[in-house]
DNA sequence: CTGACTGCAAACGTTTTGCACGGTA
DNA sequence: TACCGTGCAAAACGTTTGCAGTCAG
């Protein structure tokens, strides 16, 4: 029980039912947007404040909770922070779905190339899903 | 000469001097954003509006001549487009790069464990390039 | 009990829109 | 010349801030 508030105090972040609600939703929709969450907690908290989601949003970022998720053509979603993984975006249906894939060798060929020395990769496919084909 | 007005007439865009502008320092820089793109224009157009700018940006974008690329923590930047590739960020000095490196290999698995139909790939890579390191 | 969080309202920065003028084709 | 593009001003958005009241620890 109360797992979702044990998360965030791990973060340092006080347990709100605010709070706790939006870790939440991050957790079974792995993926949203402001607005979309702001109208889901408006049914949970008729009278919660953008302004609150904002602030919380802000805080889970600066405390490593959560990140921003910037996709091409859409708004920016946000999710969890968990193990490397990409995104996969269906231009059908707006589905957001998170795969693992080895990606070893596009790094080293990067990095072979560019002679940078590479930390992170971002990465987000764009296609059709097969609920959509 | 006038090359770059003629790219624009291909995207059936009216060549005016301000559009041509854009154009070329897209041509110049490789990626740029709002911010900078309006400086630099009120060098050469001490009155051109910041409403021009961001019609011309977005006409650009739907006559498919520009795209807008998201990178994680920063402003949006613009680019011309042109064959596939990958963007490089260097962490240290903000510098885009673009680089072409084989990501079929990468796609196919994500297709396999998937099931998507995968059309477009946005990738980019953050590190330290070699001029800061 | 105390500091942190919430909700409200106002402020802010960015992007878009409407309109009259001016320039391109 | 006719239409499209420009610049200005205002409006529309999305996000942030300040403040007074409230709540979690």
């Amino acid at each position: 029980m109360h797992e979702t508030a044990e998360l965030l105090k791990e973060h340092h972040l006080k347990a709100t039912p605010q709070r706790i609600k939006i870790v939440s939703m991050l957790e079974e929709y792995g993926h949203i947007n402001i607005e979309d969450l702001y109208s889901e907690m408006l049914k949970q908290f008729p009278s919660v404040s953008l302004a609150t989601i904002y602030k919380n949003i802000n805080q889970m970022i600066e405390s490593g909770l959560i990140q921003e998720v910037k996709i091409p053509k859409t708004k920016s979603v946000f999710e969890l922070i968990k193990e490397p993984h990409l995104h996969m975006v269906c231009e059908s249906c707006g589905k957001i779905e998170d795969i693992c894939v080895g990606t070893d060798k596009v790094i080293e060929e990067a990095e072979r190339l560019s002679g940078y020395s590479i930390k992170e990769s971002f990465i987000t496919l764009r296609g059709i899903c097969p609920d959509c084909r």
